[in-house]
DNA sequence: TTAATTTTACCGCTATAACAGTAATTTTAA
DNA sequence: TTAAAATTACTGTTATAGCGGTAAAATTAA
């Protein structure tokens, strides 16, 4: 899964919220988590944060030298 | 490793750059990278692909939803 | 169908991220 | 040690993300 604004939206319905009450409950704008389910890349990574906190995903950054040492 | 910042100096030291050639390979300015070296999470999402596309560092995101169906 | 809800879209305003420049500090190499 | 390179830190300016408000589509429910 590379599509992170599809991500969001499939978790927030599971979570049977609208966008603006995600938003609320990450403490920001209703527009951002539009943009967020838009990816639309030049929102802050703080914000994209608040709002994979309030759904449970986690991050992951992967590459050879995180596998091994 | 929760640890961007970090994880962004390995890759860099391993790749044998500086922050500004990182910067510059990124297309981004020397400040930014430098911030997310810090872990300053107000920084762009778009900045922090950029840097993490030059590095060859993936991202997944995961969450009892994504793995099974 | 109609009404209610949600999503998409656009608008200014404001806050601030991004930036280059500079300088001080730290690290590395000679 | 000294010199060179890299990192950290700060500053002022500029570009723009974030925001609420509003309204039009789209979706859902009755």
């Amino acid at each position: 899964m590379v599509d992170l604004g599809l991500l969001v939206k499939k978790h927030r319905k599971k979570a049977g919220l609208t966008q603006l009450e995600l938003a609320n409950l990450a403490g920001i704008g209703k527009t951002t988590v539009f943009d967020i389910e838009k990816n639309k890349e030049t929102v802050r990574w703080s914000n994209i944060l608040a709002v994979l906190q309030v759904l449970n995903i986690e991050v992951e950054f992967k590459s050879p030298l995180t596998e091994n040492g």
